[in-house]
DNA sequence: GCCAACGTTGGC
DNA sequence: GCCAACGTTGGC
């Protein structure tokens, strides 16, 4: 099993809206860079976790995790002109871009803000605090995730609540 | 709103 | 295939 971190700009698509979407699913629409697209469809895998990113928020935090339930599949988004994600050389006929589908694990009792997650010493060579990271899909290690539930617990040993 | 760090584009 | 110009990302 593989684990991932996801960004998403809350005020286009945060965690709340995936909380409040039918299955608590939604398709992972708009990636359109090689590097995010590749890991997408060459790496990731249903039952893959994910880490949930708010990007340009207040405070840009890890907000909660989910769960790949769907491997990559074409990006209908790339080939609708009123899209804003819309790119004149995809085609039904030659996709190009790809997306996967997510479903809600859990949100975290609090936002994890970046200047939290760099004190911790697990995280230190993470991607996501790397300086003038900017890939929207990350591969993260097993001991990076572990390190980010374990500080997202209130307290050690207790179960968390699930959605 | 600034700007550093990248990715992409296009002339040559 | 080089690389300057340009656009985007995203923390601050």
């Amino acid at each position: 099993m593989k684990y991932w971190l996801l960004k998403t700009e809350p005020e286009s698509f945060s965690i709340q809206d995936l909380a409040a979407a039918k299955d608590q699913t939604t398709c992972w629409d708009g990636v359109r860079n090689y590097q995010a697209r590749n890991f997408m469809r060459d790496e990731m895998r249903v039952g893959d976790r994910v880490l949930f990113y708010h990007s340009n928020a207040d405070p840009p935090a890890i907000v909660g995790t989910a769960q790949v339930v769907r491997e990559a599949y074409a990006d209908p988004t790339a080939w609708n002109k009123a899209d804003h994600h819309f790119d004149p050389k995809s085609s039904p006929d030659n996709p190009i871009w790809q997306m996967v589908d997510i479903q809600l694990d859990e949100i975290f009792p609090r936002p994890l803000g970046l200047d939290e997650l760099r004190k911790v010493p697990t995280l230190k060579n993470m991607e996501l605090l790397r300086r003038g990271s900017r890939l929207s899909v990350q591969p993260v290690k097993k001991s990076e995730f572990d390190a980010v539930l374990k500080l997202a617990r209130p307290r050690p040993g207790v179960a968390h609540k699930r959605l």
